[in-house]
RNA sequence: GGGGAUGUAGCUCAAUUGGUUAGAGCACCGGCCUGUCACGCCGGAGGUUGCGGGUUCGAGCCCCGUCAUCCUCGCCA
């Protein structure tokens, strides 16, 4: 009899014999006096250690249903398990009622790829699989179920991330006649709960509200890690002093003169890694990064010398920066600026310890805006999705400015994850018809496409709105988790293929026919 | 689509600057011990260094291509 054996034993428990106790053992106390055993099942030597050290992932998703078996693993899908209970719970006790909406759906323009499902009854049509319920769980608010809430499966074609799968878990809410702070108010109990629940921690609500500019503004992205400070500054002026003529061209671009003042890294950093970080950022689109070293009454670093006298003064200033400081700065685009000093930002805390990474900061990141300018299809797209009511104070700017228009939404970032968001909708169908005119849709392909909706929305539709929150990423966040895929029983590689199963396989030429599709060459 | 990392025994990892027969731990096989079972002792087997080219007297190591996995930019309402 070997590892991994399935066995069954009849016998009678008993102490063991004074001096035979194993402390090295759960079970060392006792033994099984057996009579009778069974062996149900043998098993091979297996592929790897279900005890040892943790083998690489290719291998632990091609034989997933032993790797499943490690204790680590089986921890987290208790957690996970029993966040769904907790939120089933509190959503139930907080009268909202689960309802499920289809999987096969319509394709629908906007949004990420869909993945389609070729119809045998309809030659060439497909049904689409639902990037999330949002249509279904808004018509169901015109219905009078004014409180819907569904743990509910999700599909984008997109490229995948450790954070992303093709396929994932929402937690997806709805609610009539309420506005954008009722939904995260209301949500925001929940999410304290399950804080409670799984951290331990006591959150304080409600959650900070963050204005969307300002945290773009002062961290370079929309969701910020809030557990250490680390501020973005504008040094544009100071910039201005200096002889460096990258600052000089960028004035003339346009383009923004950023930077942030890393405490103690001037002192942790060798020359070669801050080539590194330079290497770093230079991925993300930077074409340069200046670095200065504090010391005691100078800034060190090769553009040093571009810097008077008084731009360095200034610069120690703006970023009330100490002895053995790094301050770092990068011109460019308000995107490339955003982007870099953002990433240089999460690193440079993570490797100068500048947070507890068992800490938790939750907050909620509102007034995005409404659209965002694609310049690649030269038109706007809508920043959360097309169906988002802008904010009222704005609604005038929707002909003149479109692109100043603010909507009503918001995201909950947790240590810098988006870990949900949400919006109030447009319940008026004019509202709602000037938005996909905006988005370049004219009035017959928003009639083709969303003419259900624009209906339902003259039936008597109340004013609603609601929220997804990422279910994966929670179970991830409270599991202590890096990597969405050890959250997910049977998850996707990061190019969408399960090594287990062979999926995506071919099919036969016969399943072909029948869907009325074929393959196409690409060459 | 772009960038980066990794790929050596079943598993986890080693192998100066290119240099003899590619090593270790665990696992595996055989034996010993036989109330120590994640124990101990003795012995053994196991490698197309992901794959294909190239450079070289000589390649695990250098070069080119390719595949796979991971991270990332684009993308992800």
């Amino acid at each position: 009899m070997r590892n991994e054996y399935v066995i069954g034993v009849k016998g009678t428990v008993a102490p063991r014999l004074p001096g035979k106790e194993n402390p090295r053992l759960v079970t060392g106390a006792i033994e099984v006096r057996a009579r009778e055993l069974v062996v149900y099942n043998a098993s091979p030597t297996p592929p790897f250690e279900m005890h040892g050290p943790e083998p690489n992932e290719e291998l632990r998703l091609t034989y997933r249903y032993l790797d499943l078996r490690r204790p680590a693993l089986q921890q987290v899908f208790i957690v996970r398990h029993r966040l769904a209970q907790v939120m089933r719970r509190i959503m139930t006790d907080m009268g909202f009622l689960e309802v499920e909406t289809p999987i096969l759906g319509r394709s629908t323009p906007e949004g990420a790829r869909d993945f389609l499902v070729p119809s045998r009854v309809h030659a060439g049509h497909f049904y689409a699989l639902p990037q999330s319920p949002q249509l279904y769980k808004q018509l169901l608010m015109v219905s009078g179920f004014d409180r819907y809430f569904q743990i509910a499966r999700c599909f984008r074609d997109e490229d995948l991330r450790a954070n992303r799968q093709p396929e994932f878990t929402q937690l997806d809410v709805e609610m009539s006649f309420v506005d954008d702070n009722d939904v995260t108010s209301m949500m925001e109990i929940l999410v304290a709960e399950t804080a409670r629940e799984f951290t331990g921690l006591e959150l304080k609500l409600p959650l900070p509200r963050l204005d969307y500019h300002d945290v773009v503004e002062r961290f370079g992205s929309d969701r910020p890690d809030l557990r250490y400070e680390l501020e973005l500054k504008d040094v544009a002026d100071i910039a201005a002093q200096t002889e460096f003529k990258v600052f000089q061209q960028s004035k003339e671009f346009g383009h923004r003169i950023r930077g942030l003042c890393a405490p103690g890294g001037g002192t942790k950093y060798s020359r070669k890694d801050l080539d590194g970080l330079t290497e770093y950022i230079g991925g993300m689109g930077a074409r340069g990064l200046v670095w200065l070293k504090v010391e005691a009454d100078t800034l060190t670093g090769p553009t040093a010398k571009f810097f008077p006298v008084e731009a360095q003064q200034a610069l120690r200033q703006r970023f009330d920066a100490k002895v053995g400081d790094l301050i770092l700065i990068v011109a460019d685009t308000q995107a490339v600026t955003s982007l870099a000093l953002s990433s240089l930002r999460a690193r440079l805390a993570a490797e100068l310890e500048l947070y507890d990474p068992k800490a938790f900061h939750y907050s909620w990141i509102v007034r995005f805006p409404l659209f965002a300018w694609d310049g690649d299809e030269g038109r706007f797209v809508a920043e959360h999705h097309p169906f988002t009511m802008p904010l009222f104070e704005d609604l005038h700017l929707l002909d003149s400015e479109p692109a100043k228009v603010r909507a009503q939404a918001y995201d909950l970032v947790v240590n810098g994850e988006e870990a949900g968001g949400g919006t109030i909708r447009c319940h008026d169908p004019e509202i709602q018809s000037k938005i996909f005119s905006l988005l370049g849709l004219t009035p017959e392909q928003a009639q083709e496409k969303f003419g259900f909706l624009l209906g339902a929305l003259r039936n008597g539709a109340p004013p609603h709105g609601g929220i997804a929150l990422g279910f994966d990423r929670l179970v991830m966040l409270y599991s202590g988790l890096t990597n969405i895929r050890d959250c997910i029983a049977f998850p996707k590689t990061a190019k969408g293929t399960d090594l287990m199963t062979g999926a995506p396989g071919t099919v036969e030429p016969r399943q072909f026919r029948e869907l009325h599709i074929g393959p196409v060459s690409t060459t």
